[in-house]
RNA sequence: AGAGCAGGCCGCCUUAUCGCCGCGUACUUGUUACGGGGAGGAAAGUCCGGACACCAUAGGGAAGCAUAGCGGCUAACGGCCGUCGUCCUGAAUUCGUUCGGGAAAGGACUAGUGCAACAGAAAGGAUGUACAGGUAAUGCUGUAGUGAAAUCAUGUAAACUCUAUGCGGUGAAAUGUCAUGUAAACCUACGUUUGAGGAUGCCCGUCCGAUGUAGGAGGGUAGGCAGAUCGAGCACUGGGGUAACCCUUUGCCUAGAUAAAUGAUAAGGAUCCGCCUCGGCGGAUACAGAACCCGGCUUAUAGGCCUGCUUUUUUU
């Protein structure tokens, strides 16, 4: 099992992430909210993840949430593996509006996931 | 040793596991292995100054903005250093000053305008009251009275203003280049060097101008590289200068991302605070995240360290 996180599956086209917004699916568990969409030219998935700035008017807070997540999204992105070929964009919004500890950012990620590869 | 003021410096550490972004080396050329590097003193505010780049022009004028003793430093500055004067403050004093510390917005009010508390009849194109003098007549003259100042003018420019000096604009989403693409392409209308229409904030002037403007149809991209991290660079040696700073010797290479890396988690330690059963328990460790690069300024900052001055107490 690989828990890397390399470039590939950084959401990057700014016309998916359009796209993604304007059509996307959403998911919500606190304090985490998932937009998805599946999309055929994936080649693997691809995910981002946001924190409001008018939640957080820091840089630095709103880095660390963002690291925290996509170190969340690191070590359980196995859970969404076993899909049948299809590939989903998306995007991680905490909409929290309180400094997270760890554990709450973690478990989130989890269930969010358990759900999307259902 | 404590307190105050001024200036300067540091601004949590270690290990493990799993990751991210550059660089170097190796080969079996790969989602490879190994090695090494990876946020700040303010990276912030974007307030000044530069470097660099571009502009169909950057010239003259008006306007606007900035600066303001004198001298120096610097690539440059509105920054820094020195110095003189002013003001505040402490000490000494032969009462003349001298020494120390601090503050600032220190050009000009014999060009004009404005403003000047209280008092006063009146504060600028004034002339009341009382007394005296004088005249054809009149505040024409003097004294008293208010006040810092009463036809003698003074202060004030973080008041207008004047003077001197400086300032073209834009800003890395600049710009160049490679790749892809029919891409300076196609159709219609208008316009034709005797100038449509534009650029330069304004006026004059200058310049660009068929690759134009408007509409239509159609097609696609939002990638790579350069700019961009070797530089007004950092540390050190010696010398010059009161200093800012300059010259010089030797050594070093010290983040380079681009939907944006520099991390996450766990354990242990350090420092500080609180509690008490004196050994533990609990808590805290600031402000804050590079985005082309430098020099400054300003603002934020838990805690700690150093230097100088002043003062209090104790000891000798």
């Amino acid at each position: 099992m690989k828990f890397n996180f390399p470039k590939e599956e950084k959401l990057k086209s700014q016309r998916l992430i359009e796209q993604l917004i304007a059509e996307g699916r959403t998911l919500k568990t606190f304090p985490i909210k998932v937009i998805y969409l599946s999309d055929a030219s994936l080649e693997c998935h691809q995910i981002a993840c946001s924190v409001p700035k008018r939640n957080f008017k820091l840089a630095v807070r709103r880095n660390r949430i963002k690291r925290q997540m996509k170190e969340s999204y690191r070590l359980h992105k196995h859970l969404l593996t076993n899909n049948n070929g299809k590939n989903f964009a998306i995007l991680f919004v905490y909409i929290g509006k309180e400094k997270p500890l760890y554990d709450q950012i973690d478990s989130a990620i989890q269930s969010s996931l358990k759900q999307l590869a259902l």
